[in-house]
DNA sequence: TTTTTATTGTATCAGTTAGATACAATAATA
DNA sequence: TATTATTGTATCTAACTGATACAATAAAAA
């Protein structure tokens, strides 16, 4: 196992780390980034910490990006998670010790954390996750089949979705989870998957229609014993 | 001027920080709570540290108890700053000189703090507010005539707004800022505030009414010439 | 070639909701 | 007793949603 450096404590502000709850759609279903610590059976959210003089939102990019190989995604904060109990030296130490690191019981990653919780949506289809030198898989996993996940990260995952709920009407989520170009029934799968509840077809078509934010095109032959659906993409602003 | 104690940096997770948003209303105009820093000139929103063993949320549930005497507060998490350049080196050293302490460039109440954002809705009437050591005058602003305030707290009562009026419908906001009884009017009035903007009396009294949440008590005589408001109260859970 | 099948796009009807308007029912005053 | 301002409610209309119906396919089956 070849040694990996730890993140220095003087780099970073004490006690303080963020985590990021990334959404995909496969088609048909929502599914999210999650690491697996190399031969330590620990799965996490991608998360990290805030450099001193480092903007959080900054932070969160950048540390999304060096550990999925994710860029151009748009984060959006959902919660801060401030819970004293919320530390689990056993983790952190399976971890150091995979990767030879002796640490002891005062060092500062052992340490209680507080974490901010950001949320993105990004496109399943053109994404390529590249694991870090700290987890030895990086992966999708769908909402209904998460692996155990460390600390309480699974709340935050309850949490990014509650959010994004919330906001699926006016943040006009689609354009983020699906191609250029998409059926209605496409876009009709992205909102079920979120709100996790059938739509009604023709009333979902009819609003979005109505919103007048779509651009149609041709048709798509899927070669399907039926009529063949048309092709639409999101309106340039 | 008596020398007060300021907070001990061991005892506190540095670069970490909570405000306060706290709304009240008036009977007709939404307010907030202020804090005025002694002979500084320096308005800001309550606020303060998080201990090393708190949970956050006791943190600022004892916090905005100590700097504003209100007890029973109901607070909502809103937001997280972070931004790097959120610290101001003057601010703080005008409030420490008063008190006659003098503080180094690199004492810790000057570093960069990430803060977050809670609010909270009171009972304007029920309550008296309580300055603490460091503060020589509370009060209740309306919104738009709040004075300067430091950093980035005018972000921070913007953003809880925000949030309050997309919560409007499903937290049931007149529970926490009425007294026990209270007109149409009344009701209609908190609503008005909090989302800036009149409403249709009729089409409002008919919506509160179908949600079957209020009881109907005795009629209120204001010695107005004109039709006595029945008095409501909001049914117990 | 014709029929069948599944799905799509749209229209229509009914039920619900919100804004607009109208109006009767007051309390106190003129 | 008439006037005034406000309240509580009803009614009309417009907009929106769910349910239903149905024509228009694209390809497979007969």
């Amino acid at each position: 196992m070849k040694k990996i450096v730890l993140p220095k404590k003087e780099d970073f502000i004490p006690h303080l780390a963020y985590d990021a709850v990334i959404f995909g759609f496969n088609g048909m279903e929502l599914k999210i980034v999650v690491l697996e610590y190399q031969k330590t059976n620990h799965f996490a959210l991608p998360g990290g910490f805030v450099q001193h003089n480092q903007n959080l939102n900054d932070a969160v990019y950048q540390g999304v990006k060096n550990r999925t190989g994710l860029a151009n995604v748009q984060l959006e904060q959902c919660h801060t998670f401030g819970n004293q109990k919320r530390r689990d030296k056993k983790v952190l130490k399976d971890i150091c010790k995979v990767h030879d690191h002796q640490i002891n019981d005062d060092h500062w990653l052992l340490d209680r954390f507080i974490s901010v919780c950001y949320y993105a949506l990004i496109n399943f289809e053109e994404v390529t996750l590249q694991p870090d030198k700290l987890s030895d898989s990086i992966g999708w996993y769908s909402l209904d089949e998460l692996p155990e996940l460390i600390l309480d990260h699974k709340e935050m995952v309850s949490k990014a979705l509650e959010v994004l709920q919330k906001n699926l009407d006016e943040k006009l989520v689609g354009m983020n989870l699906l191609p250029e170009k998409f059926t209605m029934k496409d876009l009709q799968n992205v909102y079920e998957s979120i709100l996790q509840k059938k739509l009604v077809r023709t009333a979902f078509q009819r609003k979005i229609l109505a919103k007048d934010i779509l651009v149609r095109h041709e048709k798509k032959y899927t070669g399907k014993a039926h009529k063949a659906p048309y092709l639409y993409s999101f309106k340039p602003a």
